[in-house]
DNA sequence: ATCTATTTGGTACTTTAGTATGAGCCTTCC
DNA sequence: GGAAGGCTCATACTAAAGTACCAAATAGAT
């Protein structure tokens, strides 16, 4: 937003340079208007396809959002959502309490916890569900 | 490509009849060399904004496909293909089983088999393998 | 400071998942 | 008409996953 308004702002203000620049080139004689003209042209391609990149950075986050909020709302801890996350990943229990450096029965207590709070009878499910929720 | 050499060849055209158009109002007097500026500023600008949404309608495609060229790659049977994508449903064997017609053995056979094929140790990374690959 | 939710961990048990092996039945492809 | 691959199913087993119940330490909020 601040970022447009600036851009724009700059424009505005290369226009007002550029037409006093003409006038003064003008009047001298120094360069012919063609010269002008295709510097002007370019300048403002340029200006054109360097917004265009500026708007396509920004672009890459349509898809798809982790919503936080939803994780809240199912009231999941934060340990269960991060057991969760590595669940989805493909880890065995096991796996993931070595990751986390914890037991697995600390592991198995937190994914039995996170398969109600989902509403999931199996990991897999949970996986599934989850991507819907778009909480991973 | 063509659509790249298609553009900037009428791009030239356009800068060569500005060109015309200017010296002609120019000789005339009828337009202030201002006006004409501005047009052209305006003109590129709109251009290259142009150019610009054209390249980024190219862009969205990397959303995901199903890529079943890669199914056949990795060896899958029609079968094998038709059990993996009701295990990333979330199903169990058992419901699979009873979803296809077939006995729990059956759908087991063809589980062990995918995970082979897929170099999975589990479903659940099963899952997340045939997601990287965009097979599901 | 007290209370609550979280995190951790254990035991004991049931249920799924996954492996190994063998076998019968089809279809397709030389 | 074999050979090969795919689909089906069974048994027997091992390995994970999941449930139930309990309990202690910790952190955060009131």
């Amino acid at each position: 937003m601040k970022k447009t308004v600036l851009v724009f702002g700059l424009l505005i203000l290369a226009l007002l340079l550029l037409f006093q620049f003409s006038k003064y080139t003008l009047i001298s004689g120094d360069l012919q208007i063609e010269y002008i003209m295709a510097f002007v042209a370019l300048a403002f391609l340029g200006i054109g396809l360097f917004i265009n990149k500026r708007t396509q950075k920004q672009r890459p986050l349509p898809n798809r959002e982790i919503d936080l909020n939803k994780v809240e709302e199912l009231g999941l801890s934060k340990r269960e959502y991060e057991v969760l996350k590595e669940v989805a990943l493909g880890l065995s229990n096991q796996e993931i309490a070595g990751k986390l450096f914890v037991s697995e029965s600390t592991i198995k207590t937190h994914v039995s916890n996170l398969l109600v709070k989902l509403n999931a009878k199996r990991r897999t499910q949970a996986i599934q569900i989850s991507k819907n929720l778009n909480i991973i």
